[in-house]
Formats: C-alpha cells, sequence, structure tokens
DNA sequence: GATTAAATCTAGTACACACTAGAAAAGTCA
DNA sequence: TGACTTTTCTAGTGTGTACTAGATTTAATC
C-alpha cells in the first residue's frame, strides 16, 4: 500500500468525524489537517476540493448503510415474516448510523447543511436507499401483515425520519443503545404506543 | 407604532424565512438585509449582532410551537382518552412545524446547525417543550391506555423526530397536508402499522 | 549514493463574512 | 421653517475561509 493511500484514508476518516460531530460549517479544511498534523494545503494533493473530500466521506457513508441493512435482511430466513423483515432492517439502520463509525453519521448529520451540489450528488444515493423501504413497506401490506389505508411513502418517510433524528439525542454513553433505539422504533411504529384495539380510523390520502 | 418597530419586524421576519428555508450558514446579515431593501450595516442599529437576531427568532418560534400544543390540548373535553390528547398535540406540532409561520419551521431547520452559544441559549426552551410531551406520555401509561413497557424518554424523542425530520421532506405543495403528515405519525406510533395482535415482546431498557 | 518521483510545506491570493465609525438622510414636532 | 432625534448609508476593518504556486523535503529506484 502506497503512503499516498494511508495519507488519503487518513484525511477521510478525519473529515468523516469532523463531520459527524461538528457538521458541514464547521468542518474545515485547516481543522483537517490539523486532525492529522499537516498543513492545509496538503489536503489538495489528494483531494482536489473541500466539497470532493466531503462528497467521497458520504458516499462512503451511504455505502455502508446500504450494505449494513441489506446484510441484515440477507440473514434472514425465507419464510419470514414482513414485519420481522422491517424489524431487521430498523435496527440494521439504528446501528449504522447511531452505534456504527463516523461515515454514516456523517451523512445523516449533515443532511440540510450541504450545499446545494453536494446535496444534488447524494439525491440519487438516497433515492436508492429509500427504495429498499418502499419494498419492505410494500411487502407488508401486500401479504396482509400491514394497514393499507397509510399513505405509504408518508409512512416511509416517518419511520427514517424517528431513526435519522435519533442522532440529535442519541448518546452512546447512556444506557440505551442503539439497537434498543431501533428496537424502539420498531415498537412504535409496527405494533404501536396503544393498549387494547386498534381504532384505525379511516385517513384518505 | 414606531417606524423602528416596523423595520425591526421586516428583519426578523425575512430572518426567519431565511433560515426556513437555507439554515443558519446560508443566511448572512447581507442576505438578510438585501431582501428587505437595506444595506446590511443598517441591521445593527435594530439588533447587536447576528446571533442576537436569530437567537430572537428562534425564541419567537419554540413559543408559537408551545403555543399551539398548548391551545390544542386546552381545547380538548375534559373525558378524553390520553390517546386522544397524544394524536391533537402531533397534529398541533405538525402544522406548527409544517403548515404554520417561518418561526417554528426556522427552529426546528437549525437545529443541529447552531454555534454553541446559540444551542445553549435554547437549550431551557427545549427542554420545556420537550416537558409537554413528557406529561402526555405519562397520562396514557399511567391510565392503562399506553404500554409500560417502553422507555417513556425514548418514546417521546422518537415521536418528536418523525414530527421534526418531516420538515426535511414535507413539500406544501402535495396533496398531502401538514395535519395528514401529523395523522399518519399518530396512526403509526400510537396505532401501530401491524394489522392483528400485537406481539409486544419484551424490550427491557 | 545519485536520480527521479511523490508528498508536503511555506507563503501567499481572493473572497465572504460579521461587524464598526462616522457622515448623511429621513422623520418629528415646536 | 428650524432644531432635534431617529434611522440609514458609505466606507471601511479584521478575520476566517477555500484554494494556488512554487520551493522543499521525503521516499523509491537504479
Amino acid at each position: 500500500m502506497k503512503k499516498s493511500d494511508r495519507t488519503r484514508q487518513d484525511i477521510l476518516d478525519a473529515t468523516a468525524s469532523s463531520l459527524a460531530t461538528a457538521g458541514y460549517t464547521a468542518t474545515t479544511v485547516k481543522s483537517i489537517a490539523e486532525t492529522i498534523g499537516m498543513q492545509d494545503a496538503s489536503i489538495y494533493y489528494h483531494f482536489s476540493s473541500k466539497d470532493e473530500l466531503v462528497g467521497e466521506v458520504l458516499d462512503i457513508g451511504t455505502a455502508r448503510a446500504v450494505t449494513a441493512v441489506d446484510q441484515a435482511l440477507a440473514e434472514l430466513q425465507d419464510d419470514h415474516d414482513p414485519r420481522e423483515a422491517l424489524r431487521v432492517a430498523i435496527i440494521a439502520h439504528a446501528e449504522a448510523v447511531l452505534g456504527g463509525g463516523d461515515y454514516p453519521r456523517a451523512n445523516v448529520r449533515t443532511f440540510g447543511q450541504l450545499p446545494p451540489n453536494l446535496t444534488h450528488r447524494h439525491r440519487q444515493g438516497h433515492r436508492n436507499y429509500g427504495q429498499i423501504w418502499t419494498r419492505l413497506i410494500d411487502d407488508g401490506v401486500e401479504s396482509g401483515a400491514l394497514r393499507g389505508d397509510l399513505n405509504r411513502s408518508v409512512a416511509r418517510l416517518i419511520i427514517i425520519g424517528a431513526l435519522c433524528w435519533a442522532i440529535e439525542w442519541f448518546d452512546a454513553g447512556e444506557e440505551v443503545s442503539a439497537a434498543d433505539v431501533g428496537e424502539h422504533v420498531f415498537q412504535m411504529v409496527v405494533n404501536g404506543l396503544s393498549i387494547g384495539e386498534h381504532e384505525s380510523p379511516a385517513v384518505s390520502v
């Protein structure tokens, strides 16, 4: 492995870490360089611009989240309940984004803070990720395991949103683990907080 | 009403609008001034700093969200179901943050992008808002209407998170209204997506 | 060990930002 | 109208940012 590759990796790691904890604006080229003991100008030998560097970090983050969910789903038995698939995916997402490394966390943390060109660059990746969840919900509804009276797209975004927002309050030091958060989201959005019979009033959307 | 008060209000409005759509970093003093046809230096006659101005916008946003939820709860009948209180609060929050004005939207949109001093300044406001929801969930659990096997704090944050993240995808132009989003969140977290009996496996947290 | 290539540093540029000082204009009221 | 206050503008400062050019050092190769 060339020295260049190692340095490049160090830069990516430092950037992911900074993005995950400090956000996009507070992640400056200078601060990244300082973290790994370099001059800021040296970064540009490895990356053509800050946004090129950030973009690569976000690409890695997306890929890792997708891999985590895909892998968790692949380990399911063939005759699994669609609810179980949703549960496994939710927990995998929670662990990837909350308990996992800096890359997926950087992705969620900087969502909504990125300059337009970076937002646009990752639109397709987000769409692809969304489709995993669309399929899970469609399977559930069509097999009769999940309610069909709700807007599936809205349902999908609510689940992902509950998980993504957790990054704002989740504290790895506390007694609640990333998997616990996932389990709670599953319990709430699939089984519901309510005790007793559902009323399920019609929601026409 | 003095001219100064009118101008001051214009500045606040422009700031709220910019924060709600562009976020904290992209909201510059110059851009605010341009919106209302002034020079950027003139802003400082009315506010001592950018963060003082932004802080005031966020204070107003918090106050409006609290008022919206409080008011909705006050209109409930005395013998209401605790689930109905939760429903009303969720929908009120959704309408305030998604369908309402720029001020509450600015609050949610800039969450996680603010400099430390502003984050600290609004910690108490967020705590107060959280307590409204804590009480709603406690009432539900203690009256036997809601499950008691989940961590109530996590449950509260998941509900608020699902609602707050909606600001990232909600499009006022589409056919799904802010109240629809609230109704969906309620249906999911309270009644659940699942059809049929709950399994409710024990979650020990 | 000399030669070449790779990697980093020094020293800058240009620009956008929040913010300031003091002059100018606009508004108020006798 | 004239004196005074309030509000806004012009013209700047200083700082932090991404980024560049070219010299310098470090590593690899013969």
